[in-house]
DNA sequence: ACCTGAACACCGTTCAAGT
DNA sequence: ACCTGAACACCGTTCAAGT
């Protein structure tokens, strides 16, 4: 229901500069970067980039958007090619270290994905985009955890949910470990499968 | 080394006033608090507070000293009335407890415990303060985790680190799952300790 | 309809002036 | 030696004025 009518000429190209100016800022600074930053670099008034985008979640879901559909559209792959098990495993591999390496990723995810979201906001429009990212994410969780589960290679009490969070706290232990490549991240989430416990 | 000489009267203080305060504001508003808030209710100039707290982590190493020695003391009380896995598995769950309603001590640790730290700053005095708090937390769990990996419960092939880094990684699973209570701390944690893997 | 940029509120940090 | 608070730089957000 979002676009009936098309934008004008201007905003359009205004809505495009924004968010390569986004995607470099963001790359550079992490997802906290200054907004005047990324309104200054797409040579736009800050009103424009509120305008656009009312929220920095909007923006970062707008600008990471591709990404993580192209994340979820993998998960299918994956589980066409392998046993459910593997195949649970290699793609929450992959979606690991897409949060890690791409500085953004993480931050967009950890609110679209995990469901709480901040104190402040009420449940408006910025909610509703936040989910487009969140339910391709989501979907793509649900479809492999149960696979997994029937074919009896995952624990049948946790929900999929309860993964992307874990796997979220296994980027974030990463994170602070200062290990952004991606057999760390591999490890990390070797120990969730297999568990701390047993010699 | 620190302080050889006696603090003014009035430096003293103006010290516990501030701590007294930031404890109050960092529970109300959690780690991100505003530092002038914190000045202000303690009725001390903005300057006070950052001559006797150059840096937010000085403040909250300072302010939360005594509860990380409270658990750090924890762990061999735990360990001499259990036996080593469980040991590991009760003081781990009373310390994610502790990050996840104690607001300021998850920041606290998170940066104090784990290793790698913002960019922004240089090895000072600050990194010297932390240290303070990280080396109690993780020399308690390093007696733990050795204990239990020689006691044939814990793989041996992770480190009392990367110990840390899940549970910290968990306690933010649960952040973002809304939930703060300790039950969902322990599930994760037990999830943590025995892996997702089987049925 | 959309854009602009000044204006406002807020925060962290520093430092000259005071005692 | 320590305290104070004004001053500075920076950021997010809004909105009256423009096209």
């Amino acid at each position: 229901m979002a676009q009936v009518k098309p934008m004008r000429a201007d905003a359009r190209r205004n809505r495009e500069r924004l968010l390569r100016a986004a995607a470099g800022v963001f790359a550079e600074h992490g997802a906290g970067a200054s907004l005047d930053d990324i309104a200054r670099r797409a040579e736009v008034g800050t009103g424009t980039l509120y305008r656009h985008f009312p929220t920095r979640q909007a923006l970062l879901e707008a600008v990471y958007l591709e990404s993580v559909e192209a994340i979820a559209a993998r998960a299918d792959t994956i589980a066409a090619a392998r046993q459910p098990g593997a195949a649970l495993v290699a793609w929450l591999g992959e979606l690991a270290v897409g949060m890690l390496q791409v500085r953004g990723l993480k931050a967009l995810l950890g609110t679209a994905v995990t469901g709480a979201e901040a104190v402040a906001g009420r449940a408006d429009g910025a909610d509703r985009a936040d989910r487009a990212c969140g339910d391709c994410v989501r979907g793509a969780a649900e479809r492999l955890v149960r696979a997994a589960q029937e074919a009896g290679a995952v624990r049948g009490d946790v929900a999929p949910i309860d993964v992307l969070r874990l796997v979220h706290g296994v980027v974030t232990a990463c994170e602070s470990a200062g290990e952004t490549d991606g057999t760390a991240v591999r490890r990390y989430l070797s120990l969730l499968m297999e568990g701390l416990t047993r010699a």
